[in-house]
DNA sequence: GTGAAAGCGCTAACAC
DNA sequence: GTGTTAGCGCTTTCAC
């Protein structure tokens, strides 16, 4: 390869460089820093200029260099569990919003569900210098000494809907307690007495803890609860139509169901309604969080709504506060509140909207 | 704060440097480094034992650093216009999936249609000195300079779906021509004679040739084109209900709707149910793309479907294959083969799957 | 107000 | 086989 001696500033393959442009101008390259960075104790006139010859130039500052010698990048690392998820695509859109508007760039790792990666995620973004991170947990993941090696390194975390409580970390969840109990309490208001619940995990802190909502609806109502009606699955699409089966082989099958994921409930319908069960008069149904898929799909589903894209905002900025205040920062929860939206897969007849 | 001085490996917060290692062991930095980057001309036992003590004082290379001396990031930037459509998700999840077994890191930036912010992701990207670029534009983009820019400075690009075929980049298309052109013969082939289109941006490549797709089965067909049947768009979702009402509207209504976006297809689905048409018999439909709406919507949709994972797996190839490879590479295109899959949006009565 | 020089953490020539 | 040293591009003291 030859190199030019000229000065050929535009056409140069290798990027334009802070002493290009001092060389162009015949300045320090401190000089051309302090312009570019706004620093005071500068002659206006240098200052004109140089960021003149920056433009001409189309100098580009490097990120590397400038992350390196200042020891913080600007960069928050998010990692999602599953993009494909419409709650999780929304939840993004909420912190990518936020973090244009103040300036934060974004890495965005995707754990696929798997603990393993998961940890190797946690390990890039640490790797990357990210000024913090924030996470939604893997299905899998049961164990948390990844998360405590980077809060211990000081680098602020913030869990977001699949959290775990004993980190020391802030985190915002939504009223899973609350959003099953309301979803439970409508089903039974709709004349529902024998409620199946499809859950996930038995360890995910939001399957207990919707379980607990569930239950508390039960007894608030003075229905027994049935271990029978709880089933825990992986929570993956196309689990719904096994359980819906194993659902109505029971002796007493269930005139209602709750599903933690409202994926899993659209799939339970799909299967009871090619049974030729009607819904929701045979057989009511309820989920977890709402989208297209829930509104769209006939009957509509009854959710509780838990406003992902707001999640996604508060999460954010929840880190970013941490982030600017490293030293003196105790972490805290914050509970999002929801809604309830009802639909025609819980309107029994009789009822009205 | 005060600062120890015993050497205190595991508690600093600052993290573990090479220089820490280097001491810890009474060897040279670049010892360690050779050892840590398994290279030749190292004695065994002093590389074991530099391996043992990186391991044991929790040493993780300093990304930055390395990727400034070295010039390659191995990292790939990924601009989405909109990581909330299925379709985009899917590919995302390929290149995801390609870059995890290559040892690429991932930036994902998101247009969210925007062309401004289109730009900004470029440039960010460029910032982060990302080794090659895979871009979809937004709807708005008409302009391709910003690209230019990044293909004028000698890194890789390859655009993938939303290409503009003039810039001197690889990229990967489905078949649009192809689809869109079976779509409206099945719609023929059920006696479909006055077939609307609904379009996106006039502009937009893929939009163009799926209408040639669209002309080319009519007069196939000995169709006669009918540019009332044609309509633009901007294909965000909730326009469909409005241009429905528009088909509707004309004196000779449309038998057959061809959506060039799946989703504005159900759009029309669920308003035309909701005004008591009937599908397929009064208003067949069929889209381009499938997802799982498309599959549980009632009636479910007639798609082709063009494997988005797929092609985000092969845009990752193309653009490591450019990567490695730059002084000597010629951009090329490749066509992704898609299918038909038939639903009952479009079989009419007297017709069988 | 500006320049020289040190250093962020690392790699890779170059010595020995 | 290992150590010394010069940079990658930038910011930031410290001189002048």
């Amino acid at each position: 390869m030859l190199k030019s001696n000229q000065p050929q500033p535009t056409k140069s393959n290798n990027p334009i460089t802070i002493v290009d442009v001092a060389n162009f101008l015949g300045v320090s390259i401190s000089t051309v820093s302090r312009a570019l960075n706004n620093k005071s104790d500068i002659n206006q006139k240098t200052k004109d200029a140089i960021i003149q010859a920056a433009i001409d130039l189309d100098y580009k500052p490097n990120f590397l260099a400038q992350s390196l010698n200042k020891g913080s990048t600007h960069t928050i690392g998010v990692i999602v569990p599953d993009v494909g998820h419409p709650f999780f695509a929304s939840v993004l859109a909420g912190i990518q919003q936020v973090a244009n508007n103040t300036g934060y760039r974004i890495i965005v790792c995707h754990s696929n569900e798997s603990y393993r990666i998961e940890v190797l995620n946690t390990e890039t973004l640490m790797a990357c210098r990210v000024d913090g991170i924030l996470i939604s947990h893997s299905k899998e993941t049961t164990e948390f000494d990844h998360i405590k090696k980077i809060t211990e390194k000081g680098i602020p975390v913030v869990q977001y809907d699949r959290v775990n409580s004993e980190l020391n970390t802030s985190n915002i969840i939504h009223q899973d307690f609350k959003g099953a109990f309301n979803l439970v309490e409508h089903l039974i208001s709709q004349g529902c007495r024998r409620i199946g619940v499809m859950s996930g995990p038995k360890e995910m802190q939001i399957c207990k803890t919707r379980i607990e909502g569930y239950k508390a609806a039960l007894q608030k109502h003075g229905i027994e609860i049935n271990n029978d009606y709880i089933v825990h699955s992986n929570i993956s699409y196309g689990e719904g139509e096994q359980i819906l089966n194993y659902f109505i082989g029971l002796e007493n099958p269930p005139d209602g169901i709750f599903a933690i994921v409202n994926r899993n409930a659209i799939e339970m319908m799909k299967a009871a309604k090619e049974k030729g069960i009607k819904i929701p008069d045979e057989l009511a149904f309820a989920g977890f969080g709402d989208d297209i898929l829930a509104q769209y799909f006939e009957p509509p589903l009854t959710v509780y709504n838990h406003f992902p894209t707001r999640i996604g905002e508060i999460a954010i900025r929840m880190l970013i506060e941490n982030i600017n205040n490293k030293s003196n920062f105790n972490p805290y929860s914050k509970i999002v509140e929801g809604e309830l939206i009802i639909r025609k897969s819980s309107l029994k007849k009789g009822s009205c909207l």
